[in-house]
DNA sequence: AAAAATATTTAGTTATAGCTAATAATATAT
DNA sequence: ATATATTATTAGCTATAACTAAATATTTTT
């Protein structure tokens, strides 16, 4: 079966569909829709669409799901998206916040050779610089170290941030800020009704939860 | 008068306009429609949207011409497109024969920022690969040396390949196949019926008209 | 088990940008 | 100046991917 040739679009539903899929168990048309910013009845029309094309599968009131043909081609721009992110930073300076809206228009326009040789230049790197894993070449999924978000992690114990849960500007942002980025090393000082208080190079911030269940990390402490 | 926004089929009509300007006199219905794959019907449509939007002025059986604000949006995507081209053959590894497409897709989807860093990691150039004059960041076009097709220079002279009128990946590989390729010191041995017979690096061709016109040349012998 | 709330689909519309077939307008050649 | 050829437009159709309003199906609550 060769590959499909398909539309900006629909190779968005594939990625939201995978996207959402890791997130939660089953993805309904609503998920979908809020995803991207069309109404439900859009959603219907483009999932009738691609079950056509068996690229997923749909049970009303209980989820989308990817066939293994759609699954291929949402890992292929995932892999573009998040090569794409990296590169932006890396070698045309992008900030922390700027990637995610750039990548998000090129990843559909590049050639397998572009894909190529950026990831060649850039040694064909596992993680973009959220923390996401990049799809190799053959669409796997590199292993990640065992991650939770901060809010389900131990008081006392030294973290690694490995990984942000959201390519929101602003909360990226704020969160660059607070020096909670990827690598960084912080320690939970206390679990509040508030906020989780933690420690970050010497300073102390309170960051309310909201935020805190976005940035999942490594327990340096827990051999695994 | 802010920017408009435009799709990329219309950034595609507005690039080609000008193009053609650029050579023949005036750029008929026809044209368009050859150079942008596309029926005389659909320009006929779109050059009307165009018109409407102020973009682009037409007479019928004279011609299309864009206005200040239209030939403002095609020298962008001019700029965009040779600085593309020029960023992946030096950055990125491609050749000379496989920029044209990836530019072409890559040309309306990046932002400013993404204009601005090649442009910058570039130092700013005038040419791209081609020979083409990259617009600069206000829009102007660069000056080039006076350049004319090897068909209308004069036997003897020391010639620089300058510019290739072709975007064909097979004229281009055959002509980097015989080493016409920019920056190249060639002279004209004699101007035959059946083409022009050319000295490139100790080597002799006998090229035809047809692709001897579309390689511009500078005379080194001539003081300008 | 019925009512209420939620989720999904259907029916019909819109906009964009192409297309063909046929017509009209202009330019060129006899 | 008339006929022919060329160029351009009109009318009407297609596909894609949105949309709204209304209807239907399912799940959840009471």
């Amino acid at each position: 079966m060769e590959k499909p040739i398909l539309s900006e679009s629909q190779e968005d539903y594939l990625k939201e569909i995978f996207k959402l899929r890791e997130l939660n168990l089953n993805v309904s048309m609503q998920d979908l829709a809020n995803k991207l910013n069309v109404k439900p009845p859009s959603v219907t029309g483009m999932v009738k669409k691609l079950c056509a094309m068996n690229l997923v599968e749909h049970e009303p009131y209980k989820g989308v799901q990817l066939t293994e043909t759609g699954e291929k081609i949402a890992l292929e721009i995932l892999r573009h998206h998040r090569l794409l992110e990296l590169y932006l930073a890396k070698h045309l300076n992008y900030s922390w916040d700027e990637i995610h809206e750039e990548a998000e228009r090129l990843e559909h326009v590049i050639s397998e050779k572009f894909e190529a040789a950026i990831a060649e230049l850039m040694d064909h790197p596992t993680h973009d610089p959220h923390g996401d894993p990049i799809p190799s070449a053959d669409l796997v999924i590199p292993d990640s170290p065992e991650l939770a978000p901060i809010t389900l992690h131990k008081t006392g114990h030294q973290l690694t941030i490995s990984r942000v849960m959201s390519q929101d500007k602003d909360i990226l942002n704020l969160l660059s800020r607070l020096e909670l980025i990827i690598g960084r090393k912080i320690t939970i000082k206390g679990n509040e009704s508030t906020g989780v208080r933690l420690k970050v190079n010497e300073n102390q911030y309170l960051i309310p939860h909201s935020i805190a269940k976005l940035v999942w990390c490594h327990d340096d402490e827990k051999a695994d």
